[in-house]
RNA sequence: CGGGGCGUAGCGCAGUCUGGUAGCGCACAUGCUUCGGGAGCAUGGGGUCGGAGGUUCAAAUCCUCUCGCCCCGACCA
């Protein structure tokens, strides 16, 4: 491709509603452009790189056995009525109307597709396991669509669904998946990590949540750094191997706290340390329970893991007058002395004793409260966050690491949730019925790339890895208005083309200095420079994106040499 | 949806408080010089000041309504 023949448009300055670098590098490189919130073009510089992306996951997707179609953007509401899911999605679902005032929807994901497929299509164990997939555009209305491809609300999404005769054939399946999602993470050159995630509602299913590792990730993960252990914070187990409630030494006391309500605050007016005060939490269920958690000062409640233990949809603070009715006294001084509600507590404040509570009353704490002597727990559960240098739950000697990272893909084993509220059966060598047993994959394409772009860019731009790069090589003659350069840079061209190296030839009338920072910036892997002063030696310069690194080839060699760098990029 | 902020040329912004002929930089076009890290000079084109209504002799500026966009929260590939 000639630069003067194509349309990249790069932009000097970062467009003022792009946050992160993706966003901005995305725009300023010219591969996408916005059309209104959350919904994008694709420019044709940023549309090759989504391309090549697809193309890695449909050949491991094949590889793993499935097969992929494609199905409709537009879904009828019948078929999200029968699911249950017409009613509860909520706002996210798009919904229209077509000129017969039938129902309608933008599919933001296709459960309810595929198995109106199987189930007309599929009858005889025979056929299974089964495993389709597609690449297609989904709309979710987000609530809050940011960060360009990051989180959008059109997108391209890699969907696969598996449909097994029982629970074991639906394990294998869900394991071939995670296998083929490694593959294709890998070969995107992306560091990443498969954690265990919350499965949320669905209960007695697994799932994992692949991760590419990035300061700006949404997400936070910890891993063992002994073993493979990985999860989702709001997953990561912790466990005690053995708990000790020391002895209590300490009568208790009644302190005042004068205005004292945060931990740090009790902590700093009473001369201790985080680790010797107990908050006590006010929390609020989704049925309507309002239950008092214990948690060490300087621990964070893990919201989802009590959600799970209570089970309840949700366990969130509760409003003010709830804990003033809980409590008997303002949001900042609950404790668990004379408290009338149910009183849980994570694991670890079992391990304490003589510690600071809260008193229930303004300006009040207690100090030298214990277990068992001063007030009773209900029950002890692991419900902090996971923070770094905890234990690893799997192995013996493992510590967690902690990371940001950017989910951008997710295996789920879905279970028969759909293929029962579907009706979606086969008849087993026995002639009996089953129900379906499913699981769900996907991938979030352009987030993908995006992510490749946070976990590999410079101060001066994009350093996209070689399998994800529209352009393996850039070709920049320094003035084309010299006879020689010209003549060279065309040369070097025609026998890239010739090799099947994907090039672009700078062939712009431009000083040297747009030239090369626009070559950084859309972080071309490999730039062959032509300028005048090497090439009166025989040579031209290459300079590899990444790494920065500089070498003079001769001009004869330049083209076999570039295939092979190219080749072995790719190969990893 | 709650909280905060912004809409002025393709991009980045000033001008709004205190009403008085719409500006700057980049980009774009033409010419000359320049040419290995975002050149210089000169000339030029491009704007419903997000939209509607109102106040006023006069509105980008004041008032009312409205639309769009961005950031922080709950959701998710």
């Amino acid at each position: 491709m000639r630069y003067t023949q194509y349309l990249l448009p790069t932009l000097k300055e970062n467009p003022a509603d792009a946050e992160v670098i993706s966003h901005q590098l995305m725009m300023r490189a010219g591969m996408i452009r916005k059309v209104a919130a959350g919904v994008y073009s694709y420019m044709p510089f940023g549309l090759r790189s989504i391309r090549k992306m697809e193309q890695i996951i449909r050949e491991e997707m094949n590889k793993a056995g499935a097969i992929e179609c494609l199905m409709p953007m537009a879904n009828p509401a019948e078929l999200w009525q029968e699911s249950g899911r017409w009613e509860k999605y909520g706002k996210e679902l798009l919904r229209f109307k077509d000129r017969k005032e039938t129902d309608f929807c933008m599919g933001p994901t296709h459960e309810e597709v595929v198995t109106d497929i199987v189930r007309n299509t599929v009858k005889s164990y025979k056929q299974l396991p089964l495993n389709l997939y597609q690449i297609q555009t989904k709309f979710r209305d987000e609530i809050r669509p940011r960060f360009g491809l990051m989180r959008g609300r059109e997108f391209i999404m890699k969907d696969a669904y598996s449909f097994d005769l029982d629970d074991a054939g639906a394990d294998a399946s869900y394991s071939k998946m995670y296998q083929a999602y490694r593959n294709i993470f890998n070969r995107c050159g992306l560091k990443f990590r498969a954690v265990e995630a919350d499965s949320g509602a669905i209960g007695g299913s697994f799932s994992h949540e692949f991760m590419v590792l990035a300061e700006s990730g949404e997400d936070a993960i910890v891993s063992c750094d002994a073993c493979e252990y990985a999860a989702n914070v709001e997953k990561a187990e912790l466990i005690y191997r053995e708990i000790a409630t020391p002895p209590a030494t300490a009568e208790l006391q009644k302190v005042d706290t004068p205005g004292q309500k945060t931990i740090e605050e009790v902590a700093s007016f009473l001369k201790i340390e985080a680790n010797k005060l107990v908050k006590t939490l006010i929390i609020q269920t989704s049925d309507d329970e309002v239950v008092a958690v214990l948690l060490r000062g300087d621990r964070e409640l893990n919201e989802i893991k009590l959600a799970n233990l209570l089970g309840a949809d949700w366990a969130l603070p509760a409003e003010e007058h709830v804990v003033k009715e809980a409590t008997g006294a303002p949001v900042g001084f609950a404790g668990p002395i004379n408290l009338k509600i149910r009183v849980i507590a994570d694991s670890e404040v079992q391990a304490m004793a003589d510690f600071v509570v809260g008193g229930n009353a303004v300006d009040i704490h207690y100090t030298g409260a214990n277990l068992g002597r001063d007030f009773e727990v209900s029950q002890f559960a692991d419900l902090r966050q996971a923070v770094a240098g905890d234990p690893c739950p799997r192995c013996d000697c493992g510590k967690f690491e902690s990371w940001r990272g950017i989910e951008v893909g997710h295996v789920f084993k879905l279970g028969t949730k759909y293929s029962e509220a579907m009706n979606a059966v086969v008849l087993d060598d026995e002639g009996k019925t089953r129900t379906l047993v499913m699981g769900c994959y996907g991938i979030g394409v352009g987030r993908t790339v995006a992510a490749a772009i946070e976990q590999n860019h410079d101060g001066h731009g994009m350093c996209l890895p070689m399998p994800l790069a529209r352009f393996q090589v850039l070709v920049s003659m320094v003035n084309p208005k010299d006879d020689a350069v010209r003549e060279a840079s065309e040369q070097l061209y025609q026998e890239l083309l010739d090799l099947g190296v994907e090039v672009l030839l700078d062939d712009r009338d431009e000083r040297p200095g747009i030239k090369f920072k626009d070559a950084d910036l859309i972080g071309v892997p490999l730039r062959l420079t032509v300028g005048a002063r090497n090439l009166k030696e025989g040579n031209v310069e290459l300079k590899v994106r990444a790494t920065g690194e500089m070498s003079l080839l001769p001009l004869a060699d330049a083209a076999k040499e570039l295939q092979r760098h190219v080749d072995a990029a790719l190969a990893g």
